[in-house]
DNA sequence: CCATATACCTGGCAGC
DNA sequence: TGCTGCCAGGTATATG
């Protein structure tokens, strides 16, 4: 469900109101993906400072040690006044005296990971290997073309492996490629220097917009406040197989590489 | 090291 | 209605 601006948003819609918050207890559901790695209990008492995002992460820094959210595929964080009960799939309630930070995620691919610091080895083993984060500075054109050059799975696949860049995920890796012009299929190491450009500008204009659209809310996402996005109605390609394209009026198709569906305008898309 | 497959888990939906 | 099979926004880990 989430990829990079899904996270934003969730992050945008509750960073603030959370910030400065006591921690007054941690309830915990069913098992997430990975274990909490401390001791629910030693979080009381500690205070929430700020709310941060790498990649898919939100990096929760306590005044002592961080809390590392995944939302995994069907995650979705609220935050809100404390009362309502933990419901079926409720499965991380961080109370706090600013209100309540809970984690819903039906197939539980999600995970809250705690480490003393982002240098910390359970951290650096999420965190360490992401690549650069595409709405910021260091996103570099040409870094990114010589980066392209060096792989030589298919471009859809090196998008989402996050190695290059991080945050795009599923819809944004087919939306950013239609925009782009590229074939998903096409080997990455191919894609000369002005193509890589275009894909460059494609992915921070695709994400930037779905931010501000509040995300895609393809089945259940809404963020923090309870709120949907509107990405996914100017979606190109995404879930359109058998659809005119918007530009040419050819039809989307799909195809699965790596066990994942990619869609795509045969027509504007060249190898 | 590289590219690809597997595993984790639940729910919604189409088709019979 | 109920069953079956397929599909779903991610990614660490295993495998060749």
């Amino acid at each position: 469900m989430p990829e990079l601006p899904e996270v934003e948003v969730t992050r945008l819609s509750f960073a603030s109101a959370i910030a400065g918050a006591n921690i007054i207890n941690l309830q915990l559901g069913k098992p997430l993906r990975w274990p909490l790695g401390c001791d629910p209990g030693s979080l009381s008492g500690r205070q929430v400072l700020q709310v941060r995002r790498r990649g898919k992460y939100l990096l929760m820094d306590l005044s002592q040690g961080m809390l590392m959210i995944h939302l995994g595929m069907s995650g979705s964080l609220s935050f809100g006044p404390a009362g309502s009960a933990a419901g079926t799939h409720d499965h991380f309630d961080l109370l706090t005296s600013q209100g309540l930070l809970r984690l819903h995620d039906p197939r539980r691919f999600g995970a809250v990971v705690y480490a003393d610091s982002e240098q910390d080895a359970v951290a650096q083993k999420l965190l360490g290997h992401l690549g650069v984060e595409p709405l910021s500075n260091s996103f570099d054109a040409g870094l990114f073309a010589a980066g392209l050059k060096k792989k030589n799975a298919p471009v859809k696949q090196v998008l989402l492996a996050g190695e290059l860049v991080v945050g795009v995920g599923n819809i944004y890796a087919s939306e950013a490629l239609f925009l782009a012009g590229i074939r998903p299929t096409t080997r990455a190491s191919r894609i000369s220097k002005p193509r890589a450009a275009r894909l460059h500008s494609a992915i921070r204009d695709v994400l930037s917009r779905a931010v501000a659209q509040g995300g895609s809310s393809l089945r259940d996402f809404s963020n923090a406040q309870g709120q949907n996005g509107y990405f996914q109605l100017q979606a190109h390609v995404y879930d359109r197989a058998g659809q005119p394209c918007r530009d040419c009026t050819a039809l989307i198709k799909r195809l699965v590489q790596g066990q994942r569906s990619t869609f795509f305008c045969p027509s504007c898309q060249k190898p």
